[in-house]
DNA sequence: ATGAAAGCGCTAACAT
DNA sequence: ATGTTAGCGCTTTCAT
């Protein structure tokens, strides 16, 4: 009969190995950091020790005294947007690599839970933050800065207190323009991202451009978001409003997701992508990349963001640097089949 | 000048907080856990006190004596398929109503890694562990068993030490075949998922469900994988191999992403989809649901599998089971216009 | 090269 | 109702 049912045993500690080894828990401390500092033959009795005991340290007891804990509080804003999930493994491969280990949390785009996961991973003693596209307002920035390094991804700010990483918006809704002018369209519509971060950069590029283009005239922005259906409706409401002929040859949407949903609306309607209709997206997510979708995209790189994102919060806490730095990084065109010159209709 | 160049000041403890408050650390103590208990004038003094300093809980130190951290250790195989995006999505909810973090790791399918991941979620002392589709051989499973709790999502298991919950697979496959059948086909392929977890069981039933119809003489099984290059190789070798006019009329891929390569290889073929060629997915992921997409899905419910993986987590923490126990989900259909009648032949 | 001792910030008996 | 005390498992001077 076992003592307590099933019940998981005490695991071992640091003294459990020093008894075992005949030594003080000072040497197997020591052995844990750099084994080449203690002699060999205790070095040896206590490596047998750990591996006869299957020892794991704790972190949590080596935290409270390190004053640290090896990791890195992350904030998604939403995890079912693949975006995100690329962030995150770049993110992870590069913690891995420095030996970090990483907390994840989403507020679900809400600022209410977004703070309570916030300050939970800031009970957790997380030794910095690194927070994807949050929608806390900048005092609450302000707030977790003061207690350790934040990093800020995707979010313009105003505040000094976080870095801050991004991608160049308003250079993606250029480079989106750019290369649709290239291709010969001149009447072109934007379905922007609402509210979301970055989405008025992007819709800013775009109009910019335009521009600067002279085509303010077939230009169209209409109201969308960071969603598929956000983007079916955009282009549904273009669809509507549009006198016939003078519908854009192409559409710009603010994510690839929301360029779905604009693919969706006007093959609903019969007209052919990028015969008829051309169709941009942003991000370059695999969903572009998917062949049955093949979106021509703006590219962020959301893995080397969530790589920029680690090693600017190590710098700081490695006490590297106590200014704030902005990272932008260029966003880049990756043509696919959704786009290609309009059709010649009056020469 | 400030005395160390923007370093983040020391945190307040609880003794920072009694001592503002003109009271002992117990004290403190108490509130946190239950202010009724403490006398009104002090319990005022203490909440003033922890809200001028800004005082936020050490979760590791309180960790430490309590023996129980309030974290869920998750490992997820791979963070770029929206099944497991899902998953976690379920999972934060759940652990957050339940007020557990949840840490998360991924070892990218890879063995080797994968104990490395779960072996930094044991430092740092996770109450239990959610393994999600890992790869690690068993006894790697039983060891960390050892130490903590364990559930095992979707992968069937031979040792007791952990729990496991798993979507019914097999009659998965099943109701694949039932659905098509039920529309009229009787020539169907199934692009199965390799070696990949679940792949096994996904093809049992199908091929169960097609001997049970007498179908055995029009059926295909090719190899494939969980991707969708997996899905679009499936179907060339299909299309490639099968003799004209004794083409399957409908293929079901082990996955929606491998369903959407099948897609694309059909297309590329210039065959309609449902009109020459039936298709469909499995995970009902919101892939199957973009409209441009609206793939025929098998629902494993991810979301839901989440919630039950805490579930049965914190009901072996709250030491409220010792045996171990399997969770079968149902799968169901989804249908969608991916899928219809095979076109009449010969009547 | 090794050990003794003093905490890290907190909780949980045990007093009062 | 409140204070005292003894750790939790580890690192880290400081001696030896």
């Amino acid at each position: 009969m076992k003592p307590s049912p099933s019940r998981h045993q005490r695991r071992p500690t640091i003294v459990d190995v020093a008894q075992r080894a005949g030594v003080s828990k000072s040497l197997v401390s020591l052995v844990l950091r750099d084994p080449t500092s203690v002699g060999l033959e205790n070095r040896e009795a206590i490596l047998a020790a750990m591996a006869d005991l299957a020892y794991r340290p704790n972190a949590m007891a080596r935290g409270l005294v390190r004053r640290r804990t090896g990791m890195l509080g992350v904030l998604l804003s939403d995890l079912s947007n693949p975006f995100f999930g690329e962030l995150s493994a770049g993110l992870l491969r590069r913690a891995r690599e420095l030996d970090l280990a990483v907390v994840f949390n989403t507020g679900n785009r809400d600022p209410r839970s977004e703070e309570e996961a916030i300050g939970s991973l800031l009970e957790l003693r997380a030794d910095g933050l690194i927070l994807a596209g949050p929608q806390v307002g900048e005092e609450a920035l302000e707030r977790a800065a003061a207690e350790v390094p934040v990093v800020v991804l995707n979010r313009p700010l105003e505040t000094e207190a976080c870095d801050c990483v991004t991608d160049d918006d308003e250079a993606g809704g250029r480079i989106a323009v750019e290369h649709l002018v290239g291709l010969g369209h001149r009447r072109i519509a934007h379905v922007d991202g609402g509210p979301g971060a970055g989405a008025g950069m992007r819709r800013r590029g775009f109009e910019a451009a335009m521009r600067e283009h002279g085509l303010l005239a077939g230009m169209h922005v209409v109201e969308g978001s960071f969603t598929e259906q956000g983007g079916y409706d955009g282009a549904r409401a273009l669809l509507r409003t549009c006198a016939p002929g003078t519908l854009p040859t192409a559409i710009f949407a603010a994510n690839d997701l929301a360029a779905i949903g604009v693919l969706s609306a006007l093959e609903e309607t019969g007209l052919r992508i990028p015969d008829d209709v051309s169709v941009m997206g942003y991000d370059n997510s695999f969903l572009a990349s998917l062949r049955h979708v093949s979106l021509t995209s703006i590219d962020q790189d959301a893995d080397g963001l969530g790589v920029i994102a680690v090693d600017r919060l190590v710098e700081r806490l490695g006490g590297g640097r106590s200014h704030p730095v902005r990272v932008v990084t260029r966003p880049t065109l990756v043509p696919r089949s959704s786009t290609a010159p309009p059709r010649k209709e009056s020469p």
